[in-house]
RNA sequence: GGCGGCAUAGCCAAGUGGUAAGGCAGAGGACUGCAAAUCCUUUAUCCCCCGGUUCGAAUCCGGGUGCCGCCUCCA
């Protein structure tokens, strides 16, 4: 099976073919920078991030770019709320976005422009549409003409007419046309300007991506991405701006991501109804985020509650156990044979095989993930009790994981180590859960849990085993309650007890 | 008003013409001093409702109901 992708533009799944064999240009809308980011962000920077994984997977050599929006009014109304430079608070939000987005795993992209960093760029495209006749400058704007462009409308499925009749655009005496968006915006006093043959300004927020996204990956290239919200109107406008300006296509595959909902309903900005990513992040750690995210197709809408992200919790956990037994078997000693023989083991060996397929289909991670635990369950049966007693096997069940680890790797899991990931303790835990009816200060109120040290776990272990070696079980259940209502499991292994922590 | 999407077990979620993946939770069994983990078995006679097409539909078509999104900044 090969590669197919669903397109916005038709709406449809197509076989993805490259414009260059073995090589994909991809560019997606990133953030603006003025505020922390949210889990709809995460949705789609993960979303995109496993996309790039994959095709690297598969062989392509792909170029990756992502932006940063660093100048738009709301920039300009938070900097002005802070008394600060603009630039302060771009610099900000972008080194948030890095501490944020970094514990999430993303892969940095190949290239991340700046707005700012292309005025010359923006002002040369704009000039082009000028110059075409494409666009026109009213009293230091500059406006692209929508009549101009015919098919207007191809990418979200609108016609001219039903936008004009909707009541919602706004009204501009200086535009021809209530649907012509600004390219070139001139600046009151005070604003962030740039110099232009229109006067100082800055740049409207379509063209950047236009400018950007040709100057990387040139005037046509395979893969445009980003979440829904951006159809239309921002890469409905792209694709009028660049097109009419190159007389050529632009991104050949548009792919969207959707969605996350709370209580059923868009998490978003003007909803006020939205958990930043470190809200999140205080609560569970990046990858149970991950794997959340990934067991939900892209396109869909997904709910966030904290009982889906206990679930998540409930599933990675299983798959690091896998990862943990692998560790111990390389521990004991063992180095990776041959995968097991044998019919019950095919969903283990087909695993690749059956992997692929799903991501072939559209990246459909939920069904990739269906495949990955049929694979571990075949997996566990060959778990050695005794990985230093049981070499052979240890072998084996080496040579297995490692079939799967670069799978998991495509979706971004299991990249910790078993060890850490199961001793890594949350700092904060949240009060109250997010469910019906909940807000979201009551969310994110923090409190600080009381520790126990790992000296103390140990001693306590120790003397478990010393109360279960005199029979004295009653004791040793009592140790191991305790642990638990502090957070900690025991697991009574044939070679001594081991533990983690629940959360 | 215009355009679009979704409705699958207690929960999450794949599947889009050939007779319901997977995860979580639950039940029984094996293992264990008991647990935990793991393994085995089990949990939707049926995929929102009503019609139709077909040898055959959760999957296609028509109608209905419900929910959501876009048309304004938005991942």
């Amino acid at each position: 099976m090969t590669l197919s992708v669903f397109n916005t533009m038709g709406s449809r799944k197509e076989p993805f073919v490259p414009l260059v064999p073995g090589k994909v240009g991809m560019y997606v809308c990133g953030v603006t920078v003025y505020d922390l980011c949210h889990i709809g962000h995460a949705r789609a920077n993960v979303a995109f991030d496993i996309i790039v994984r994959y095709l690297r997977h598969t062989g392509y050599d792909v170029t990756y770019v992502r932006n940063f929006t660093d100048i738009d009014d709301k920039i300009i109304r938070k900097a002005n709320q802070e008394g600060v430079p603009f630039e302060a608070v771009t610099k900000k939000y972008i080194g948030a976005f890095y501490e944020d987005f970094d514990r999430l795993g993303l892969l940095r992209p190949d290239a991340e422009p700046k707005a700012t960093g292309h005025i010359p760029e923006i002002v040369a495209l704009t000039e082009r549409l000028v110059r075409a006749g494409k666009a026109y400058p009213v009293g230091g704007d500059v406006y692209y003409s929508v009549k101009g462009f015919p098919e207007y409308g191809k990418l979200s499925g609108k016609n001219v007419e039903d936008l004009l009749a909707g009541a919602r655009v706004d009204v501009d005496e200086r535009k021809n046309d209530p649907l012509d968006f600004a390219l070139w915006k001139a600046s009151k006093p005070g604003e962030p300007a740039w110099e232009s043959p229109w006067g100082p300004g800055r740049p409207g927020w379509h063209i950047e991506c236009s400018a950007m996204s040709m100057k990387r990956l040139g005037e046509t290239f395979d893969i445009h991405g980003g979440g829904k919200d951006l159809v239309f109107p921002h890469h409905e406008n792209e694709i009028a701006q660049s097109e009419a300006a190159t007389g050529k296509p632009f991104a050949r595959y548009w792919l969207h991501n959707g969605f996350v909902n709370i209580n059923n309903e868009k998490m978003s900005k003007s909803l006020g109804n939205f958990f930043t990513l470190r809200d999140v992040l205080a609560r569970v750690k990046p990858e149970v985020l991950r794997f959340f995210l990934a067991s939900s197709h892209y396109r869909s809408p997904i709910d966030y509650s904290d009982r889906s992200l206990g679930e998540a919790k409930a599933g990675l956990d299983r798959l690091y156990r896998v990862k943990e037994k692998a560790e111990s078997c390389r521990a004991a000693g063992a180095t990776p044979s041959s995968a097991p023989e044998g019919g019950e083991f095919e969903p283990l060996r087909g695993a690749p095989a059956r992997f692929a397929d799903a991501m072939d289909d559209d990246f459909n991670t939920a069904a990739a993930l269906g495949r990955l635990f049929d694979a571990v369950r075949a997996l566990n049966r060959l778990a050695p009790a005794e990985p230093s007693a049981d070499r052979e096997r240890a072998g084996i069940f080496l040579a297995g994981y490692e079939l799967l680890d670069p799978l998991f790797a495509v979706l971004g899991l299991l990249r910790a180590g078993a060890k850490e990931y199961f001793k890594e303790r949350l700092d904060v835990t949240h009060v109250g859960g997010i469910s019906s009816g909940t807000t979201i200060s009551d969310a994110v109120r923090v409190e600080i849990i009381s520790r126990i040290t790992e000296d103390e776990i140990e001693r306590r272990i120790e003397a478990r085993r010393a109360a279960r070696a005199a029979k004295q079980y009653a004791e040793a259940d009592r140790i191991r309650k305790d642990l638990e209502a502090a957070g900690v499991l025991l697991e009574d292994g044939k070679t001594g007890t081991t533990w983690k922590y629940k959360e």
